[in-house]
DNA sequence: AGTACCTGAGGTGATCGACA
DNA sequence: TGTCGATCACCTCAGGTACT
């Protein structure tokens, strides 16, 4: 960088290396033998260039404060991501937004661990509420899957927050409370997780091991000659408990490795440590149980813990809708499962 | 009793890839 | 090219234990 661009409050030191010459040269000179008058003048010497080096020192960090300033000013703004923020534009009539907003994007977490990983279409929010819906028929259509999973939603909703269902500040919370805890689960999992659920986390590397190793596991089906290869819905050893080469319903959704999903879900990481050696301990930090007050398992805590195993063992790289590898369409499998098991 | 430390959760901003 | 969603790293906070 040229001198002309330096603040002139910032004079450069004199050099470094000449300071050390003459110190050496000094000392060379300090000999036990030299008269009291000479070593006097050496001493005196030696203490104006320890204060011009002091000087210098001081004149250093001037420098570098003056830099670090102008490079400050100068420096371009750092790239801000840009958030929607919902409670500044909700509307005047809503009271406390800013609350409503966090106690809705909680419930839409708690939601996400004890009902669906995703939602049954992203209307749900704003259709009407069918009055004569019968929860009995409530997977008997596209339009009774909404209505149920509507009145899920509204049992986890707050009074005050109910009668705002339609905004885009509780839909917007809700579900990126649901992203944000999805997003937090799926990482926990293929990560902190991993080693206490299953026995070798190496195949979980890549993608591809991922395939070679559980492909069938999860139900790959191969092509052939007159068929595309397929992910089967309920031909999938990992539900069973004991795969007997078809499926059996005494044995559905009892897999170690699903249980022990629900507990790393529910319990951190160290959530299945010993589950099935009667050493399980219980966490001492805060954990989605003690947050949730979580006491026994719900359907639809279940049937997530089952997609999250599949997915798991998946080729998948993201816990998305349907699988960027496998074409897995989660949320169906969801609605279908939580079907089986109500 | 005070504190140091640990674990796990949630929030935030950066980055990357998909997509219009 | 800009926007959006998913993911990640990092940070802070809460709530617990262990030690002094």
């Amino acid at each position: 960088m040229p001198s002309s661009n330096l603040p002139p409050s910032s004079p450069l030191p004199s050099s470094p290396s000449r300071a050390t010459d003459d110190l050496m040269d000094i000392v060379q000179q300090m000999t036990p033998s030299k008269p009291p008058d000479v070593l006097r003048r050496l001493r005196r010497n030696l203490q104006s260039i320890a204060n011009d080096v002091q000087e210098d020192n001081s004149s250093l960090k001037r420098r570098i404060t003056d830099l670090e300033n102008q490079s400050a000013s100068t420096a371009r703004p750092r790239k801000q991501r840009r958030r929607g923020n919902r409670a500044a534009h909700a509307d005047d009539s809503v009271p406390n937004p800013q609350t409503i907003e966090e106690r809705t994007r909680e419930k839409g977490r708690h939601f996400l661990v004890q009902e669906a990983l995703f939602l049954v279409d992203p209307d749900v929010f704003t259709v009407d509420i069918d009055e004569d819906f019968d929860p009995r028929d409530e997977f008997s259509s596209d339009k009774n899957k909404i209505q149920g999973q509507l009145r899920q939603i509204m049992h986890y909703l707050p009074d005050d927050v109910k009668r705002l269902r339609t905004t885009e500040l509780i839909s917007g919370a809700f579900t990126d409370g649901m992203a944000s805890q999805r997003s937090s689960t799926s990482n926990r999992l293929r990560g902190a997780s991993l080693s206490k659920i299953v026995d070798n986390v190496k195949p979980f590397e890549t993608s591809s091991g991922r395939f070679n190793a559980f492909a069938e596991l999860i139900g790959y089906q191969p092509g052939t000659d007159t068929r595309e290869p397929y992910y089967s819905k309920l031909d999938v050893p990992l539900l069973y408990d004991a795969w007997q080469g078809k499926k059996d319903l005494n044995s559905l959704f009892r897999n170690p490795i699903i249980l022990k999903t629900y507990a790393s879900v529910i319990r951190g990481p160290n959530g299945a440590d010993g589950l099935f050696s009667g050493k399980l301990k219980r966490p001492v930090a805060k954990t989605v149980d003690k947050m949730y007050k979580i006491h026994c398992s719900v359907p639809g805590a279940i049937v997530n813990s089952t997609i999250l195993s599949i997915w798991l063992h998946s080729a998948d790289t993201q816990l998305v809708e349907i699988g960027d590898e496998t074409g897995i369409n989660y949320r169906e499998r969801h609605t279908e499962m939580y079907a089986d098991l109500t």
